[in-house]
DNA sequence: AACCCGTGGGT
DNA sequence: TACCCAAGGGT
């Protein structure tokens, strides 16, 4: 006997109903706030966003708030999240709300989906949880849960197979009923993120384990089948810790920077060979290697070391003297915070 | 379509 | 250790 999709809806609900996490996002009605976690959670897991979300809500309740924030202040909020971009693209739609739309969240989807920072995924997550619109997201947890259902080994980073698996979820979201669409996309990928997990799936506690051909297959944790593979660049960095009394020596990455633009981080150079040369010639006389660290951005590796260091001549052109207590208050990058880490543990210097 | 953007946790 | 990949979007 074939499961409806109705029934395949009902049973996902009902299992939903009892195994949703309570999380931040899932206690308000406001789309603003729900708008806000779903650009949290762009390729986020919710246990690195729960952290971020109350404090970044509590500084910016509304869209005229979150508009109206000085930028450094907003990327401070930010800081260790990563895809920094997400927050620029966010105030920018907050501006275009407390503009545009009256601050009024927009409250169709082509008003949502037109909102920086929001495609078809936020849009439909935002359209079906704040407004109960009857739009199917789809994401790497639905795409998982529908290729092992059907056992369909297509090759998801292809634009035809996700087409196709769009219309799939969205022949789905039809049989969920008014009321039902805001949970229905989010019982999709809470199975996903629960249960139908990338390894190990846990196929004993799924719901829809009886109708999933990719489990009577015993293939379940073979899919999805995606082709591409990154690839991997290797880089190493130095960094010096120059302190005078409670300052630190700092620079600003520019505003057209492709990582991290506007954010503060310690004087620092790529490659192994020649960092005391740079250093040197910013009148930075490095000192003992105080510690090392590992950091990925995307496709890169970096590995770091960490030099104590001083400096005789003048502060070098493009640095600053930054205190603690400034420093607490400006987007410093994750390397930087990494180092000073590291550093304090080898014995805060005076 | 291909490439770019962070970060942390799981295996 | 090395690799995978997550509630994606912009260009």
């Amino acid at each position: 006997m074939r499961l409806t999709d109705r029934a395949f809806v009902r049973r996902l609900l009902s299992w939903y109903a009892d195994a949703a996490r309570d999380l931040p996002w899932r206690r308000t009605a406001d789309p603003y706030r729900i708008w806000v976690a779903e650009i949290m959670l762009q390729q986020t897991r919710v246990e690195a966003v729960v952290p971020y979300y109350e404090r970044f809500l509590e500084r910016y309740p509304n869209a005229a708030a979150l508009a109206a924030a000085p930028e450094q202040e907003l990327l401070q909020a930010w800081a260790g999240l990563g895809y920094y971009r997400r927050a620029r693209l966010l105030q920018r739609a907050a501006t275009k709300i407390a503009g545009e739309h009256d601050g009024q969240f927009p409250r169709d989807y082509d008003a949502i989906r037109a909102l920086d920072g929001v495609g078809g995924y936020t849009a439909a997550a935002v359209a079906s949880i704040a407004f109960d619109l009857p739009f199917a997201v789809l994401d790497g947890n639905v795409m998982r849960l529908l290729t092992r259902l059907a056992n369909d080994r297509r090759d998801i980073a292809k634009g035809e197979t996700k087409r196709a698996l769009a219309g799939r979820a969205q022949e789905l979201m039809d049989a969920a009923a008014p009321g039902e669409r805001g949970a229905f996309n989010q019982a999709l990928m809470e199975l996903g993120a629960t249960v139908c997990t990338p390894k190990s799936p846990q196929c004993g506690a799924c719901p829809l384990a009886r109708d999933c051909r990719g489990l009577a297959q015993g293939a379940a944790d073979t899919l999805p089948y995606k082709s591409v593979r990154p690839r991997i660049r290797r880089v190493e960095l130095a960094v010096a810790v120059v302190r005078r009394g409670g300052s630190l020596l700092m620079r600003q990455r520019p505003q057209d920077a492709a990582i991290m633009p506007g954010f503060w981080e310690l004087p620092s150079t790529c490659g192994t060979g020649g960092h005391e040369a740079y250093f040197a010639s910013l009148g930075v006389a490095v000192g003992k290697k105080i510690g090392e660290f590992k950091h990925s951005i995307t496709d890169r590796r970096f590995r770091g070391s960490i030099y104590e260091a001083a400096l005789h001549r003048g502060r070098p052109q493009g640095h600053c003297w930054i205190s603690a207590e400034r420093l607490s208050r400006l987007p410093v990058t994750t390397i930087s915070r990494k180092a000073l880490r590291q550093d304090m543990l080898a014995g805060p210097t005076q």
